[in-house]
DNA sequence: TTTTACCCTATCGATTTAGTAGATTATTTG
DNA sequence: CAAATAATCTACTAAATCGATAGGGTAAAA
């Protein structure tokens, strides 16, 4: 299941894409148009900024706006900031790679091979997906 | 992140699947080799025999049994039963489907967009693989 | 210097997850 | 029949996570 965090984060930065300039857009105003609550919005933001996404200005005619183009961010980034890793199991993990404590051998594991194509279908759609390709 | 719960269900089913003749194995026996809590294998065993993947066979001598042959198990059946809904979020799930409470248009929404092309991607690899693919 | 709006910390209720305990029922075997 | 065996059922618990909320604090602009 999807977290409301990546749904909410998904949203405001599709909002913040369709914008006409690049000018600073409240939280307030987001999160009133993608019915959002507006706090948790808050810190989903804050952690999109800490990592690179979002620039922000504080003060009148503060808010948030996008670092990059559209077109330059990967959903391969985004899913991993907000959802965490690609990989249902950390044993087939790219970037978050463990071992299964429970598992003798990896090779001879059928949910490891099940589990290894699903995580390459899935890193094949968000690297095929940009933030440009999702909007309208 | 998947569960634990499928993942002991997947080990078990192939555990069967890899078993020579089609005769009743004890729950003891799959919860060890596979380094499985016990009771825990119990509910899910159970659950995938009133969904109609295994027997069982209670006494001396008893224990579970698959009942199709593994080529005829298909991972979207398997997947369904113990992890719930194939899809990331509700308004795009086939089976689950459900309209998002916040979202006034799913045809304009970014993430319904996105979303839709994940599912695909993951049927797509859940009906290619039956148990009998996963074995070894 | 006041307002705006981002920034930070803490907490909370609900839900889910993984596991545990104990009793019961059905089947086989001596 | 009785005893052993193994699945079945009911109930409970600890821990983690999720989504949301509250309440300030701080930087920047007017």
């Amino acid at each position: 299941m999807l977290s409301k965090k990546t749904k909410y984060g998904l949203k405001a930065l599709a909002y913040l894409a369709s914008q006409q300039d690049n000018s600073p857009v409240q939280i307030a105003e987001i999160a009133k148009q993608e019915n959002i609550s507006q706090k948790f919005l808050e810190s989903i933001l804050l952690t999109l900024r800490k990592t690179g996404f979002l620039g922000s200005k504080k003060g009148k005619g503060g808010g948030y706006y996008l670092i990059k183009k559209p077109s330059e961010i990967l959903m391969t980034d985004v899913m991993r900031i907000l959802e965490g890793p690609i990989a249902m199991v950390p044993c087939v993990s790219l970037n978050f790679y463990e071992k299964c404590s429970d598992c003798p051998d990896e090779n001879a594991c059928s949910v490891n091979k099940l589990m290894l194509q699903v995580r390459d279908a899935n890193l094949e759609v968000y690297r095929n997906n940009t933030l440009a390709d999702i909007l309208l």
